[in-house]
DNA sequence: TAGATTGTTAATCGATTAACAATC
DNA sequence: TAGATTGTTAATCGATTAACAATC
Protein backbone atom coordinates (compact mmCIF):
# COMPACT_ATOMS: atom_id res chain seq x y z
CA UNK A 1 0.00 0.00 0.00
CA UNK A 2 1.70 2.85 -1.18
CA UNK A 3 1.80 6.17 0.63
CA UNK A 4 1.09 9.64 -1.03
CA UNK A 5 4.37 10.64 -2.63
CA UNK A 6 4.49 14.32 -1.44
CA UNK A 7 5.50 12.53 2.22
CA UNK A 8 8.72 10.87 1.08
CA UNK A 9 11.03 13.99 2.27
CA UNK A 10 13.96 14.58 -0.28
CA UNK A 11 17.02 13.26 2.37
CA UNK A 12 14.85 9.75 1.97
CA UNK A 13 14.69 10.23 -1.84
CA UNK A 14 18.33 10.82 -1.79
CA UNK A 15 19.27 7.76 0.05
CA UNK A 16 17.25 5.44 -2.55
CA UNK A 17 19.91 5.37 -5.59
CA UNK A 18 22.40 3.77 -2.94
CA UNK A 19 19.70 1.32 -1.25
CA UNK A 20 19.41 0.27 -5.25
CA UNK A 21 23.17 -0.64 -6.17
CA UNK A 22 23.74 -2.54 -2.69
CA UNK A 23 20.55 -4.64 -3.10
CA UNK A 24 20.80 -5.22 -6.72
CA UNK A 25 24.54 -6.34 -6.18
CA UNK A 26 22.96 -8.79 -3.72
CA UNK A 27 20.47 -9.66 -5.79
CA UNK A 28 23.62 -10.47 -8.38
CA UNK A 29 25.38 -12.17 -5.71
CA UNK A 30 22.24 -14.86 -4.88
CA UNK A 31 21.53 -13.16 -1.62
CA UNK A 32 17.72 -13.65 -0.88
CA UNK A 33 17.49 -12.11 2.18
CA UNK A 34 18.79 -9.31 4.34
CA UNK A 35 17.83 -7.62 7.99
CA UNK A 36 17.79 -3.46 8.38
CA UNK A 37 20.78 -3.69 10.98
CA UNK A 38 22.85 -5.62 8.01
CA UNK A 39 22.20 -3.50 5.28
CA UNK A 40 22.64 -0.47 7.77
CA UNK A 41 26.35 -1.42 8.18
CA UNK A 42 26.80 -1.63 4.81
CA UNK A 43 25.36 1.12 4.02
CA UNK A 44 26.73 3.27 6.83
CA UNK A 45 23.59 4.57 8.69
CA UNK A 46 20.91 2.77 11.29
CA UNK A 47 18.97 0.35 11.13
CA UNK A 48 16.35 2.74 12.49
CA UNK A 49 16.53 4.91 9.28
CA UNK A 50 16.61 2.07 6.70
CA UNK A 51 13.34 0.66 8.47
CA UNK A 52 11.77 4.29 8.70
CA UNK A 53 12.75 4.97 4.93
CA UNK A 54 11.05 1.44 3.31
CA UNK A 55 8.06 1.94 5.10
CA UNK A 56 7.58 5.34 3.75
CA UNK A 57 6.87 3.35 1.11
CA UNK A 58 4.97 0.31 2.80
CA UNK A 59 5.67 -2.68 4.64
CA UNK A 60 8.61 -4.29 2.22
CA UNK A 61 9.37 -6.56 5.41
CA UNK A 62 8.37 -9.65 6.99
CA UNK A 63 8.73 -9.41 10.65
CA UNK A 64 10.96 -12.03 12.94
CA UNK A 65 12.60 -12.30 9.09
CA UNK A 66 13.98 -9.33 7.57
CA UNK A 67 13.66 -7.66 4.00
CA UNK A 68 13.49 -10.31 1.03
CA UNK A 69 16.07 -9.25 -1.45
CA UNK A 70 13.96 -9.77 -4.58
CA UNK A 71 11.27 -7.99 -2.98
CA UNK A 72 13.34 -5.33 -2.44
CA UNK A 73 14.54 -5.10 -5.56
CA UNK A 74 11.42 -4.48 -7.04
CA UNK A 75 9.65 -2.33 -5.21
CA UNK A 76 12.53 0.46 -5.30
CA UNK A 77 13.16 -0.21 -9.23
CA UNK A 78 9.86 0.60 -9.54
CA UNK A 79 9.90 3.92 -7.42
CA UNK A 80 13.09 4.97 -9.06
CA UNK A 81 12.48 4.28 -12.83
CA UNK A 82 9.66 2.23 -14.32
CA UNK A 83 10.81 0.87 -17.54
CA UNK A 84 7.38 0.91 -19.39
CA UNK A 85 6.76 4.31 -18.52
CA UNK A 86 10.33 5.74 -19.53
CA UNK A 87 10.55 9.30 -18.95
CA UNK A 88 10.98 11.78 -22.78
CA UNK A 89 14.32 13.44 -22.55
CA UNK A 90 15.12 16.17 -24.98
CA UNK A 91 18.56 17.13 -25.37
CA UNK A 92 18.95 21.11 -26.16
CA UNK A 93 22.89 21.57 -27.39
CA UNK A 94 24.56 18.86 -29.15
CA UNK A 95 28.05 20.16 -28.36
CA UNK A 96 30.70 17.50 -27.24
CA UNK A 97 29.24 17.71 -23.57
CA UNK A 98 25.58 17.09 -25.48
CA UNK A 99 27.38 13.91 -27.06
CA UNK A 100 29.27 12.81 -24.21
CA UNK A 101 25.98 13.03 -21.90
CA UNK A 102 23.79 11.67 -24.45
CA UNK A 103 26.01 8.56 -24.42
CA UNK A 104 25.79 8.13 -20.94
CA UNK A 105 21.96 8.64 -20.76
CA UNK A 106 21.71 6.01 -23.05
CA UNK A 107 23.96 3.30 -21.76
CA UNK A 108 24.14 4.33 -18.40
CA UNK A 109 20.61 5.25 -17.15
CA UNK A 110 17.54 3.56 -16.98
CA UNK A 111 13.94 4.86 -16.80
CA UNK A 112 15.19 7.57 -19.57
CA UNK A 113 14.62 7.69 -23.29
CA UNK A 114 16.51 10.37 -24.99
CA UNK A 115 13.73 11.48 -27.40
CA UNK A 116 15.06 14.23 -29.48
CA UNK A 117 18.01 16.86 -29.77
CA UNK A 118 18.24 20.28 -30.80
CA UNK A 119 20.65 22.93 -31.78
CA UNK A 120 21.37 25.58 -34.05
CA UNK A 121 23.99 24.59 -35.78
CA UNK A 122 23.02 23.99 -39.50
CA UNK A 123 25.92 20.95 -39.77
CA UNK A 124 24.37 19.34 -36.93
CA UNK A 125 20.61 19.60 -38.02
CA UNK A 126 19.35 16.43 -39.48
CA UNK A 127 21.77 14.23 -38.38
CA UNK A 128 21.15 11.99 -34.87
CA UNK A 129 23.20 11.59 -31.48
CA UNK A 130 22.68 8.27 -29.92
CA UNK A 131 19.62 7.57 -32.30
CA UNK A 132 17.83 11.12 -31.59
CA UNK A 133 17.00 13.10 -34.40
CA UNK A 134 18.68 16.85 -33.76
CA UNK A 135 16.56 19.54 -34.94
CA UNK A 136 16.43 22.84 -35.68
CA UNK A 137 16.61 24.87 -32.07
CA UNK A 138 13.43 27.02 -33.83
CA UNK A 139 11.74 24.11 -33.97
CA UNK A 140 11.50 23.14 -30.10
CA UNK A 141 8.11 24.73 -29.44
CA UNK A 142 6.26 22.83 -32.28
CA UNK A 143 7.92 19.92 -31.14
CA UNK A 144 7.01 20.24 -27.16
CA UNK A 145 3.82 21.12 -27.64
CA UNK A 146 3.23 18.34 -30.40
CA UNK A 147 5.82 15.30 -28.13
CA UNK A 148 5.15 16.94 -24.48
CA UNK A 149 8.43 15.85 -23.11
CA UNK A 150 8.99 15.98 -19.29
CA UNK A 151 12.49 16.50 -19.27
CA UNK A 152 15.22 18.59 -21.04
CA UNK A 153 19.36 18.42 -20.40
CA UNK A 154 20.56 21.56 -20.95
CA UNK A 155 24.44 21.33 -22.59
CA UNK A 156 24.50 24.97 -23.63
CA UNK A 157 26.04 28.28 -22.12
CA UNK A 158 24.67 30.50 -19.53
CA UNK A 159 22.73 32.96 -21.24
CA UNK A 160 20.82 30.95 -23.92
CA UNK A 161 20.11 28.01 -20.99
CA UNK A 162 18.76 31.88 -18.81
CA UNK A 163 16.74 32.54 -21.73
CA UNK A 164 15.43 29.33 -22.85
CA UNK A 165 14.83 28.25 -18.95
CA UNK A 166 11.22 30.25 -18.74
CA UNK A 167 9.99 28.88 -22.57
CA UNK A 168 10.81 25.56 -21.80
CA UNK A 169 8.77 25.80 -18.64
CA UNK A 170 5.67 27.61 -20.24
CA UNK A 171 5.96 24.55 -23.29
CA UNK A 172 5.51 22.36 -20.37
CA UNK A 173 8.97 20.74 -19.17
CA UNK A 174 8.97 19.50 -15.76
CA UNK A 175 12.10 19.05 -15.19
CA UNK A 176 15.92 19.52 -15.67
CA UNK A 177 19.32 18.04 -15.90
CA UNK A 178 21.24 21.42 -16.20
CA UNK A 179 24.81 21.11 -17.28
CA UNK A 180 24.93 24.84 -18.16
CA UNK A 181 26.75 27.40 -15.94
CA UNK A 182 23.63 28.91 -14.87
CA UNK A 183 21.95 27.89 -11.80
CA UNK A 184 18.24 27.29 -13.02
CA UNK A 185 17.07 27.77 -9.50
CA UNK A 186 17.76 31.10 -9.63
CA UNK A 187 14.45 33.10 -10.55
CA UNK A 188 12.58 30.11 -11.22
CA UNK A 189 11.26 28.76 -7.72
CA UNK A 190 8.97 26.57 -10.00
CA UNK A 191 11.54 24.70 -12.23
CA UNK A 192 12.23 21.07 -10.24
CA UNK A 193 15.99 21.20 -10.93
CA UNK A 194 17.77 17.62 -10.81
CA UNK A 195 21.08 18.09 -11.56
CA UNK A 196 22.75 15.00 -12.45
CA UNK A 197 24.91 13.30 -10.07
CA UNK A 198 27.45 11.47 -12.96
CA UNK A 199 29.30 9.91 -10.19
CA UNK A 200 26.07 8.79 -8.19
CA UNK A 201 25.56 5.22 -10.32
CA UNK A 202 21.99 6.45 -10.85
CA UNK A 203 20.68 9.59 -10.48
CA UNK A 204 18.36 10.94 -7.67
CA UNK A 205 14.73 10.79 -9.31
CA UNK A 206 13.22 12.75 -6.54
CA UNK A 207 11.56 14.59 -9.69
CA UNK A 208 9.57 11.65 -10.33
CA UNK A 209 8.72 11.27 -6.70
CA UNK A 210 7.54 14.27 -6.03
CA UNK A 211 5.59 14.83 -9.10
CA UNK A 212 3.38 11.69 -9.67
CA UNK B 1 37.15 36.19 13.16
CA UNK B 2 36.89 33.19 11.44
CA UNK B 3 34.99 30.58 13.66
CA UNK B 4 36.64 26.53 13.46
CA UNK B 5 34.98 25.59 10.06
CA UNK B 6 33.90 22.60 11.37
CA UNK B 7 31.36 24.41 13.04
CA UNK B 8 30.22 25.04 9.27
CA UNK B 9 27.11 22.67 8.70
CA UNK B 10 26.55 21.17 5.32
CA UNK B 11 23.51 22.88 4.52
CA UNK B 12 25.35 26.46 4.94
CA UNK B 13 28.24 25.24 2.72
CA UNK B 14 25.85 24.07 0.06
CA UNK B 15 24.19 27.45 -0.05
CA UNK B 16 27.85 29.29 -0.39
CA UNK B 17 27.99 29.13 -4.29
CA UNK B 18 24.51 30.35 -4.87
CA UNK B 19 25.23 33.31 -2.58
CA UNK B 20 28.44 34.09 -4.39
CA UNK B 21 26.95 33.78 -7.72
CA UNK B 22 24.10 36.57 -6.74
CA UNK B 23 26.76 38.28 -5.51
CA UNK B 24 29.22 38.43 -8.07
CA UNK B 25 26.51 39.48 -10.14
CA UNK B 26 25.31 42.74 -8.15
CA UNK B 27 29.17 43.77 -8.04
CA UNK B 28 29.47 43.29 -11.94
CA UNK B 29 26.25 45.66 -11.71
CA UNK B 30 27.47 48.28 -9.58
CA UNK B 31 25.66 47.61 -6.54
CA UNK B 32 27.42 48.59 -3.43
CA UNK B 33 25.55 47.05 -0.47
CA UNK B 34 22.17 45.02 0.34
CA UNK B 35 20.43 44.00 3.31
CA UNK B 36 19.58 40.44 4.62
CA UNK B 37 16.14 41.04 3.13
CA UNK B 38 16.40 41.81 0.07
CA UNK B 39 19.25 38.85 -0.61
CA UNK B 40 16.78 36.71 1.03
CA UNK B 41 14.24 37.66 -1.25
CA UNK B 42 16.26 37.21 -4.41
CA UNK B 43 17.73 33.60 -3.21
CA UNK B 44 14.20 32.42 -2.72
CA UNK B 45 15.34 32.00 1.69
CA UNK B 46 15.05 33.70 4.77
CA UNK B 47 16.39 36.84 6.34
CA UNK B 48 17.39 34.73 9.47
CA UNK B 49 18.64 31.78 7.09
CA UNK B 50 21.06 34.83 5.66
CA UNK B 51 22.21 36.01 8.48
CA UNK B 52 23.00 33.14 10.42
CA UNK B 53 24.82 32.00 7.35
CA UNK B 54 27.03 34.61 6.79
CA UNK B 55 27.55 34.73 10.98
CA UNK B 56 29.43 31.64 10.52
CA UNK B 57 32.01 32.77 9.27
CA UNK B 58 32.58 36.18 11.09
CA UNK B 59 30.70 39.41 11.27
CA UNK B 60 30.28 40.76 7.40
CA UNK B 61 27.83 43.21 7.99
CA UNK B 62 27.18 46.54 9.49
CA UNK B 63 24.13 47.08 11.55
CA UNK B 64 21.78 49.22 10.69
CA UNK B 65 23.27 49.48 7.23
CA UNK B 66 23.73 46.25 5.71
CA UNK B 67 25.97 43.94 3.51
CA UNK B 68 28.68 45.85 1.67
CA UNK B 69 29.12 43.89 -2.04
CA UNK B 70 32.93 43.80 -2.26
CA UNK B 71 33.35 42.49 1.28
CA UNK B 72 30.81 39.52 1.11
CA UNK B 73 32.48 39.11 -2.58
CA UNK B 74 35.58 38.97 -1.11
CA UNK B 75 34.82 37.08 1.96
CA UNK B 76 32.68 34.40 -0.05
CA UNK B 77 35.59 34.32 -2.29
CA UNK B 78 38.05 33.69 -0.46
CA UNK B 79 36.00 30.65 1.19
CA UNK B 80 35.42 29.27 -1.65
CA UNK B 81 38.85 29.39 -3.14
CA UNK B 82 41.76 30.82 -2.63
CA UNK B 83 43.78 31.86 -5.87
CA UNK B 84 46.67 31.79 -4.47
CA UNK B 85 46.56 28.43 -3.08
CA UNK B 86 44.43 26.35 -6.03
CA UNK B 87 44.15 22.64 -5.21
CA UNK B 88 45.96 20.40 -6.91
CA UNK B 89 44.00 18.13 -9.36
CA UNK B 90 45.06 14.45 -10.84
CA UNK B 91 42.54 13.30 -13.92
CA UNK B 92 42.46 9.23 -14.20
CA UNK B 93 41.25 8.12 -17.45
CA UNK B 94 41.60 10.71 -20.28
CA UNK B 95 38.72 9.62 -22.50
CA UNK B 96 35.88 11.49 -23.84
CA UNK B 97 34.17 12.32 -20.46
CA UNK B 98 37.89 12.88 -19.13
CA UNK B 99 38.94 15.41 -21.87
CA UNK B 100 35.31 17.26 -21.83
CA UNK B 101 35.26 17.42 -18.00
CA UNK B 102 39.11 18.86 -18.19
CA UNK B 103 38.06 21.33 -20.42
CA UNK B 104 35.49 22.28 -18.24
CA UNK B 105 38.10 22.60 -14.94
CA UNK B 106 40.19 24.48 -17.05
CA UNK B 107 37.49 26.66 -18.07
CA UNK B 108 34.67 27.04 -16.04
CA UNK B 109 36.07 26.29 -12.02
CA UNK B 110 38.41 28.55 -10.27
CA UNK B 111 40.84 27.41 -7.13
CA UNK B 112 41.45 24.23 -9.04
CA UNK B 113 44.64 23.25 -10.83
CA UNK B 114 44.95 20.12 -13.21
CA UNK B 115 48.25 19.44 -12.69
CA UNK B 116 48.85 15.42 -14.12
CA UNK B 117 46.79 12.87 -16.21
CA UNK B 118 47.02 9.15 -15.64
CA UNK B 119 45.49 6.46 -18.26
CA UNK B 120 46.83 2.86 -19.40
CA UNK B 121 46.40 3.85 -23.64
CA UNK B 122 49.75 3.93 -25.13
CA UNK B 123 48.18 6.28 -27.62
CA UNK B 124 47.66 8.62 -24.79
CA UNK B 125 50.95 8.66 -22.80
CA UNK B 126 53.03 11.58 -23.12
CA UNK B 127 50.81 13.68 -24.74
CA UNK B 128 49.02 16.09 -22.76
CA UNK B 129 45.20 17.11 -21.63
CA UNK B 130 44.39 20.61 -21.49
CA UNK B 131 47.84 21.73 -20.84
CA UNK B 132 48.57 18.46 -17.91
CA UNK B 133 50.96 15.52 -19.29
CA UNK B 134 49.43 12.82 -19.42
CA UNK B 135 51.15 9.93 -17.31
CA UNK B 136 51.42 5.82 -17.46
CA UNK B 137 48.93 4.71 -15.06
CA UNK B 138 51.79 2.52 -13.05
CA UNK B 139 53.22 6.05 -12.57
CA UNK B 140 50.45 6.88 -10.62
CA UNK B 141 52.11 5.87 -7.36
CA UNK B 142 55.13 7.73 -7.76
CA UNK B 143 53.74 10.80 -8.61
CA UNK B 144 51.52 11.20 -5.60
CA UNK B 145 54.38 10.13 -3.57
CA UNK B 146 56.25 12.63 -5.07
CA UNK B 147 53.61 16.09 -5.79
CA UNK B 148 51.26 15.32 -3.43
CA UNK B 149 48.14 15.95 -5.21
CA UNK B 150 44.71 16.74 -2.81
CA UNK B 151 42.19 15.51 -5.30
CA UNK B 152 41.26 12.97 -8.38
CA UNK B 153 38.83 13.29 -10.71
CA UNK B 154 37.84 9.41 -11.62
CA UNK B 155 36.55 9.23 -15.39
CA UNK B 156 37.08 5.70 -15.59
CA UNK B 157 34.35 2.83 -15.82
CA UNK B 158 33.11 1.30 -12.18
CA UNK B 159 35.82 -1.78 -11.84
CA UNK B 160 38.68 0.03 -12.21
CA UNK B 161 37.27 3.17 -9.67
CA UNK B 162 36.16 0.25 -7.12
CA UNK B 163 39.89 -0.61 -6.74
CA UNK B 164 41.69 2.30 -7.07
CA UNK B 165 39.98 4.26 -5.02
CA UNK B 166 41.32 2.89 -1.33
CA UNK B 167 45.14 3.09 -3.09
CA UNK B 168 44.40 6.75 -3.28
CA UNK B 169 43.46 7.13 -0.52
CA UNK B 170 46.51 5.62 0.65
CA UNK B 171 48.48 7.82 -1.49
CA UNK B 172 47.30 10.90 0.47
CA UNK B 173 44.05 11.91 -2.31
CA UNK B 174 41.83 13.69 0.21
CA UNK B 175 38.82 14.13 -2.09
CA UNK B 176 37.44 12.99 -5.70
CA UNK B 177 34.73 13.91 -8.24
CA UNK B 178 33.83 10.86 -8.96
CA UNK B 179 32.54 10.34 -12.49
CA UNK B 180 33.02 7.09 -12.43
CA UNK B 181 30.19 4.77 -12.56
CA UNK B 182 30.61 4.09 -8.78
CA UNK B 183 29.71 5.17 -5.57
CA UNK B 184 32.93 5.71 -3.96
CA UNK B 185 31.55 6.43 -0.65
CA UNK B 186 30.71 2.62 -0.51
CA UNK B 187 32.45 1.18 1.90
CA UNK B 188 35.10 3.54 2.21
CA UNK B 189 33.43 5.86 5.13
CA UNK B 190 36.78 7.90 4.75
CA UNK B 191 36.71 9.22 1.50
CA UNK B 192 34.93 12.68 1.19
CA UNK B 193 33.28 12.49 -1.79
CA UNK B 194 32.59 15.78 -3.76
CA UNK B 195 30.36 14.91 -6.88
CA UNK B 196 30.62 18.07 -9.12
CA UNK B 197 27.21 19.49 -9.66
CA UNK B 198 27.70 20.50 -13.59
CA UNK B 199 24.82 22.03 -13.56
CA UNK B 200 25.74 24.45 -10.64
CA UNK B 201 27.75 27.47 -11.66
CA UNK B 202 30.47 26.46 -9.04
CA UNK B 203 30.68 22.82 -7.41
CA UNK B 204 30.22 22.44 -3.41
CA UNK B 205 33.72 23.02 -1.97
CA UNK B 206 32.24 21.59 1.32
CA UNK B 207 35.92 19.57 0.71
CA UNK B 208 38.16 22.80 1.18
CA UNK B 209 36.09 24.32 3.88
CA UNK B 210 35.44 21.07 5.82
CA UNK B 211 38.98 19.88 5.59
CA UNK B 212 41.23 22.81 5.65
C1' DT C 1 17.62 61.04 17.87
C1' DA C 2 14.86 57.78 15.04
C1' DG C 3 14.92 54.28 11.63
C1' DA C 4 17.07 50.50 9.84
C1' DT C 5 19.39 46.39 10.00
C1' DT C 6 22.67 43.33 11.96
C1' DG C 7 24.20 39.72 15.41
C1' DT C 8 22.55 36.45 18.44
C1' DT C 9 19.50 34.04 21.42
C1' DA C 10 15.07 31.53 21.71
C1' DA C 11 11.27 28.90 19.48
C1' DT C 12 9.85 25.94 15.94
C1' DC C 13 10.11 22.54 12.72
C1' DG C 14 11.71 18.36 10.63
C1' DA C 15 14.77 14.46 10.34
C1' DT C 16 17.27 10.95 12.73
C1' DT C 17 17.71 7.74 16.34
C1' DA C 18 15.97 4.95 20.14
C1' DA C 19 12.57 2.10 22.17
C1' DC C 20 9.27 -1.30 22.20
C1' DA C 21 5.04 -3.69 21.08
C1' DA C 22 3.44 -6.60 17.23
C1' DT C 23 4.28 -10.75 14.84
C1' DC C 24 6.70 -14.01 11.99
C1' DT D 1 7.20 -21.32 22.51
C1' DA D 2 11.43 -18.43 22.16
C1' DG D 3 14.25 -15.62 19.32
C1' DA D 4 14.49 -12.44 15.86
C1' DT D 5 13.23 -8.61 13.45
C1' DT D 6 9.85 -5.56 11.66
C1' DG D 7 6.55 -1.49 12.00
C1' DT D 8 5.62 2.41 14.52
C1' DT D 9 5.54 5.58 18.26
C1' DA D 10 8.46 8.48 21.30
C1' DA D 11 12.83 10.97 22.23
C1' DT D 12 16.65 13.36 20.53
C1' DC D 13 19.18 16.04 17.65
C1' DG D 14 20.07 19.60 14.35
C1' DA D 15 18.65 23.12 11.13
C1' DT D 16 15.53 26.79 10.11
C1' DT D 17 12.80 30.58 11.47
C1' DA D 18 11.34 34.17 14.66
C1' DA D 19 12.29 37.63 17.97
C1' DC D 20 14.72 41.23 19.86
C1' DA D 21 18.58 43.68 21.86
C1' DA D 22 22.75 45.97 20.10
C1' DT D 23 24.38 49.51 17.19
C1' DC D 24 25.23 51.98 12.97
Amino acid sequence: MSVSPNKVSLPVIRRLPKYYRYIREMQQNGVAKISSSELAKIMGTTASQVRQDFNCFGGFGQQGIGYNIDVLYNEISKLLFSEDNKIEVILIGVGSLGQTISKWIIHETRGYHLAAAFDSNPQLIGKDVCGAPIHNIRELSEYCKKNKPTMAVLCIPKEPARTLAPTLVSLGIKGFWNFSHYDLSVNNPDITVENVHLGDSLMTLGYRLRNE
